[in-house]
DNA sequence: TGAATGACAAATT
DNA sequence: TAATTTGCCATTC
C-alpha cells in the first residue's frame, strides 16, 4: 500500500472501489489498508465521513453480515442496500457468500 | 504528551 | 450454538 497515504485515505480509496450490489467486510478493508488488526478504525474513519460524501459507506458491514450501526442510521444503510439489489433477510443480515466483494 | 474512544473481530464461556 | 469478554490500533480530546 501507498505509505504516503494517511491511513484515511486509503479507507477512503478502498471503499470507494467496492463495486455496486457487492458489500465488504471492516475487516477486509483493514486488511486491504495493510492492517489486519484495524477493522475497528475503519468503522471510525467512515463515521466522520462528511454528510454529503460520495463514499459507498453503506456496502460496509461486519463480519456477521449485519449492519453495524442503529437508530435512523441503520434503516437508512439498509434501504441504500435494498435500492442496489442486495436482499437482506429478517434477522437483519446479509448472505456473505453471495454478495461479499472478493478483488 | 497521554488517556479515552469506538460503524470490529477473535477467543472464551 | 449463542452470548459475553478481551485484544486491537488510528483518531480524538
Amino acid at each position: 500500500m501507498d505509505p504516503q497515504e494517511s491511513f484515511q485515505q486509503r479507507i477512503w480509496h478502498i471503499v470507494a472501489a467496492i463495486p455496486q450490489g457487492k458489500v465488504a467486510t471492516y475487516g477486509d478493508i483493514a486488511r486491504l489498508a495493510g492492517s489486519p488488526r484495524a477493522a475497528r478504525q475503519v468503522g471510525g474513519v467512515l463515521r466522520r465521513l462528511p454528510q454529503g460524501t460520495q463514499l459507498p459507506w453503506h456496502r460496509v458491514i461486519n463480519r456477521h453480515g449485519a449492519i453495524s450501526l442503529q437508530g435512523d442510521d441503520l434503516l437508512r444503510q439498509r434501504d441504500a442496500l435494498a435500492a442496489e439489489g442486495i436482499e437482506i433477510s429478517d434477522d437483519g443480515r446479509i448472505a456473505l457468500e453471495q454478495y461479499r466483494w472478493r478483488p
